[in-house]
DNA sequence: ATGTTGGCCAAGTGCCGACAA
DNA sequence: TTGTCGGCACTTGGCCAACAT
């Protein structure tokens, strides 16, 4: 997890490894999460005002808020005042002046409180979080209203090439067992393809459905709001049991209760109900569905995993994805931001609608299949031939790649693809950015000569009957003056592109304006929204350092050291000893917060957690949750996930201390980033915060493609 | 061309496409091109000091040159001001107060130039640049000293996966006969392989060589001063007969006259060298050396083409180039500053240090082949079934896509790359950016799983001796820490990202560290220089209106509808009725200036251009630089090039005004997306500026690879 | 010839309570 | 309770010539 060191917009390194064979022996499946959620509940969230952003005057701090999250304010002084220092994702620190004047009396930052905002690059409308953590540090976030924040620089690749090259990567990785590794950017280009691990085995592992069952699931309404509907579960069985068979993939097959239910897909995913009756499972939870290779062993403490999962990373997570969790057919690979990277998203969010899994196993398919023969139009017997050589290496991986590539191959001749001729591509006269924009409508490299004519894929899905061949017209041509090329899939894709550079952040309206799009035909692939009770609860935030400093009255003086690697349980103890119930600022609202360091500690030490939690009054339950305790949604704000996106921005271990450290500048020691780069996770596995952080998540992908040639998230 | 909305820099979008059957038979030939270059003379740069870009005060202009650039003021006046308008590169308008005041007195921009400095973020060290086209508008670009300027953004795909990308999408545009986009940053990333087409045309085409012929080549010193070296060809002969038959690259074996001959390489190509007699070859030229299938025709005005080539484009270009053209071993295809993309240079840059022209057809095979067997360690066989299988498409260009991959497939044989095992590769766990500057070291995925050990790519080639194995070590495997990496090519890639993370633009100081690390074994590699009288030039300036707007004094009052797509011819009697002589500021230095579409005029009537030309003081020479006057380099201030990077940034015949309004914001009305990438020049390739602009350059590469498969720019 | 500095004034920044929503 | 405004210091911006190099 990272944050834009220009933007503080928040995006995940994501990484598919292969398994290697005793990980394929000893499956991995980690411990059981509880209850899924946990989170910081001493902050506020305000959006600014003009006042707030105005160089005339300071930022006007809500009473409430101030006097919930701020170090309280020594009355005897006239006027009561402090200085308040709070750190961002980079671990910057900022200082302001927080005092309590004007008639009647208010909290305001003033001093300090400029720089932040020009720094920030804030306007009336972004928003900001002031977060106090169980270190009893004050963290500082922000969420920018809605413009493109990133700007494009010059474009590296065309955007055909990219994507031909996206595709073959994956395709490559997926054929020799390679890792691949994708930029995730879920604010700007959210994936319903991309779950938090937690939810997904909960779901799979600790979930027991069946047939006639009662489940719930949470959809976004147009204004933002949550609404559940009811349903019965129906059928349980694969989506498409010659291509993924055991996927669990929309695998459940639902009736809706409700009038509405035509609108909504028939099929959902087991991570996205919400069982009325379930059967929690630990210790031993056998999962619902067998699925080779996780399925073969029971759910126990992993060695090499165990502590490895993060709660808190999965909580603070999710609720990044809050944007991204709604099921409006946003299925990227990766991208960013749309100023920053608009190649994938779009194309493959609007014309593929409703293609859910197979899409880009498709895509990848088509593409390895097209730069081997050089011919669109393919034969099998070409691919029956690549197939048989692409396994010299021997082994299980090599076995597992194969049926990878006898899934692609497969899935290759199941779509059709076929090109057929291709119109004008025209884009080498508009600047980067817009031709990024346009050209990412294009799925192949149009062939030569050009020629009048369009290439068409189709896509023809035995269990999805939405009428989509008209739409994948503009995957192959940007041309919109070509005759018969105005589908619908282009008001899609301009519905999307207009989103992402509107900059519109708004859930409601992202469904609202998906709904008006794709209401008359495809809007059964829209309504379908994951649960969004956890959700809806702020994210939390990392520490990069094992310090707890000393703040306002707070008695603690527990110092780690800041650019080491710590042994984790020997300061563990010292961790313990020193963060007593009472160093907390107010008892009652201590939580066991997202700091990743700190949860590896957690993790490690269920005493010292029990007794922590104990310690407090919040709502613990489980067995790790108690550690980690939940959050308790207080209502009060404005849920941080909807108008603030802030995640951990994980350095090595204590070695750096922000990204714009390591980004900004002149590195004229390259010994240096050798060094940085020597210091990867990988190195050790079990103790860096990245693996784990990284470990936290499913690229749904690889319940699709990857898991299928026994790829893990390292 | 474009140039970057938020830094300025420019950079070129170039596109190979393969050629219609009909643009086979009768061969692209461009016209002839006389010299090379034509540059503005009505322009300064300057240097930007502390106090010019104090807050306190304003821009001290240099006597001579605002005498010489601005239109001269009123000093009837007191004191002497006047308000000048300067149009940057995104048509941008900057309004300065021009004043003459003080004692002593001196030039002064005080109004509006604050706002200019912080808008451009520029700091002491920059430069700026102010032109007086012969449109009689002032034009003003900047060029930031050396500062990263592009703030890389989150990354999209890992360096891995982009690299494997990037190679097959070559590998299947080569395949598939289509087309192949790329983005050439020539200043943060200069290649030698992008030569302008009209230096190439010329030496292939107009230039008439023979074995004993003298030559003088120009080669740059340390001290950033160019030196001419002298020499006798010895030998014409292909570099290598087998791979890339009746190449042109290095096609040129030479014996140096001096004592320092040893470093200096012993082929060169024909574009490089100049000889001391030439033979210009107009209006009937042949070719030196008949290349397939250009030379199957003779160099005739070729009617679609007529009128495509852009002189000025070309030599403004070539300015831009005045970096990269320098011969250091930068052959990265693609990928722009250190900042911004840094994914292929330093790569590719590096450690494959003088295999210039296959080690991209070398990649690409081997990714290609990567991708079809998932083996790196390949069996030939599988290559001959892969080759036989990929021509279903029949006809010429499958032919030719043939014969691109029979290439490739020698090649890879040829290099006999081998993946051994490889190491840790660690890199999930740091920021992108920073991942980004060491993951340019991997060329290959690893394959898992990860173990002890190298991945050694070793390239065997038969006439480039240099022991380059070891430099490719560190191709695979970016771990220093490992035994046995601690190669020379690290310290090479150590270098490239140092220089360009530093910004560094000297181009001496490029050559000089060029010369210190790699002057042991390699500096053979690096000594060779392309001419650079041409180049040390300023680049020129476009405009993409066609409005000629009275300035000051000049009575013409010519206005050209701006939002239109213009028909040139009637539009051309008009311009040149109102273009009169007098209507230049001083006609003694007006040149035809390097507008698009201006020269699109130009280029179309001789008639009126001789009249233009003859009017003017300009140096011209041959038919087109009648035309469009040579730059008469007058030495007085720096070189632009030198100091400064502006461009061309081409929009469609009037469409656009600037780049910032295309690429700022809020795409509400989508169809003007649709409408704008429907103008875009390939629809009518016969006027539009931009396909002239693309065309005005081969991507060398094609030389080697595409030009195989029949390709062309469009 | 031109880079830097101090003087000077104007404009902007920023803290304050008043006032109102 | 809190957003905005006028008032009022104080800082900065920015134009000028003097001075130095």
């Amino acid at each position: 997890m990272h944050a834009d060191a220009e933007t503080d917009e928040v995006y995940a390194q994501m990484t598919l490894q292969p398994l290697s064979p005793e990980e394929q022996k000893e499956p991995f499946l980690p411990i059981e999460l509880g209850a899924a959620s946990k989170q910081p509940t001493n902050y506020f969230c305000k959006t600014l005002t003009a006042s707030d952003t105005s160089t005339h005057g300071g930022f006007s701090v809500p009473r409430r808020s101030a006097e919930k999250v701020f170090p309280p304010l020594d009355f005897s002084l006239q006027p009561p005042c402090q200085e308040l220092i709070a750190k961002d994702l980079h671990d910057n620190e900022w200082k302001f002046r927080h005092i309590f004047r004007g008639q009647p009396k208010r909290h305001l930052l003033t001093t300090g409180w400029s720089v932040f905002v020009s720094a920030k690059r804030l306007v009336a409308g972004d928003s900001v979080i002031f977060i106090w953590n169980d270190n009893n540090q004050l963290l500082l976030g922000i969420r920018h209203a809605n413009r493109p924040q990133t700007i494009m620089p010059s474009s590296v690749l065309s955007s055909d090439s990219m994507h031909i090259g996206l595709l073959a990567a994956a395709a490559h990785a997926a054929a020799t067992n390679s890792r691949f590794t994708i930029f995730y950017n879920p604010r700007a280009s959210p994936s319903e393809f991309i779950i938090p691990l937690a939810k997904y085995v909960k779901s799979v592992y600790h979930t027991r459905v069946s047939v006639g069952m009662r489940f719930r699931m949470l959809f976004e309404t147009e204004e933002s709001s949550v609404r559940r509907y009811m349903g019965t579960i129906t059928t349980i069985s694969d989506l498409d049991s010659v291509r993924w068979p055991n996927s669990h993939w929309r695998s459940v097959k639902v009736g809706w209760d409700e009038s509405t239910a035509g609108e909504k897909q028939p099929r959902v995913s087991l991570w996205e109900i919400e069982p009325l009756t379930t059967f929690p499972m630990y210790p031993t939870a056998f999962p619902l569905r067998l699925k080779r290779p996780w399925a073969s062993g029971l759910p126990s403490m992993h060695g090499m995993f165990n502590g490895r999962l993060k709660n808190d990373d999965f909580a603070r997570y999710s609720s990044l994805m809050w944007l991204g969790d709604g099921d409006r057919g946003a299925q990227s690979l990766n991208f960013q931001g749309v100023g920053a990277s608009p190649w994938l998203q779009p194309r493959m969010d609007s014309p593929l609608l409703g293609l859910k899994p197979d899409t880009y196993q498709q895509m990848a398919a088509a593409a390895l299949e097209e730069i081997r023969t050089g011919d669109p139009s393919k034969q099998s017997s070409a691919l029956l031939q690549f197939q048989q050589t692409q396994n010299p290496n021997g082994g299980l991986n090599s076995v597992y790649a194969n049926h990878v590539l006898q899934q692609m191959q497969y899935q290759a001749q199941q779509s059709s693809l076929q090109t057929v001729q291709h119109g004008h591509s025209q884009y080498s006269g508009n600047p980067g950015f817009l031709q990024s924009q346009f050209q990412q409508l294009h799925l192949h490299n149009p062939p030569a000569p050009p020629q009048q004519g369009h290439q068409v894929i189709q896509q023809s899905h035995q269990e999805m009957q939405q009428q989509l061949s008209s739409g994948c017209h503009r995957i192959s041509d940007v041309d919109s003056s070509m005759p018969g090329s105005e589908s619908a899939s282009q008001s899609q894709s301009s519905f999307y592109q207009q989103n992402l550079l509107e900059g519109n952040n708004d859930p409601s309206l992202h469904l609202h304006n998906g709904f008006r799009n794709f209401s008359s035909q495809d809007s059964s692939n829209l309504v379908s929204l994951p649960r969004t009770d956890q959700l809806m609860a702020p994210e939390g935030w990392p520490s990069k350092r094992l310090a707890v400093e000393p703040l306002g009255h707070i008695e603690s003086r527990s110092v780690q050291p800041k650019h080491e690697n710590v042994n984790h349980q020997s300061n563990m103890s010292h961790f313990a000893g020193t963060l007593a119930p009472q160093s907390a600022r107010d008892s009652s609202s201590v939580q066991a917060y997202g700091a990743n360091v700190d949860n590896q500690f957690l993790s490690s030490s269920f005493a010292f957690q029990d007794g922590m939690a104990g310690a407090r009054g919040g709502s613990s339950s489980g067995t790790v949750s108690m550690a980690i305790p939940l959050l308790r949604y207080s209502g009060e704000d404005l849920p941080p996930a909807d108008t603030l996106a802030t995640s951990s921005c994980l350095g090595e271990s204590g070695t750096f201390n922000s990204l714009d450290n390591m980004c900004g500048v002149n590195p004229s020691q390259d010994g240096t980033f050798v060094k940085v780069c020597n210091q990867g996770p990988l190195e050790d596995r079990s103790t860096s915060p990245d693996s784990a952080a990284t470990m936290s998540y499913v690229v749904s992908w690889s319940i699709y493609l990857a898991s299928k040639a026994n790829w893990r998230t390292p």
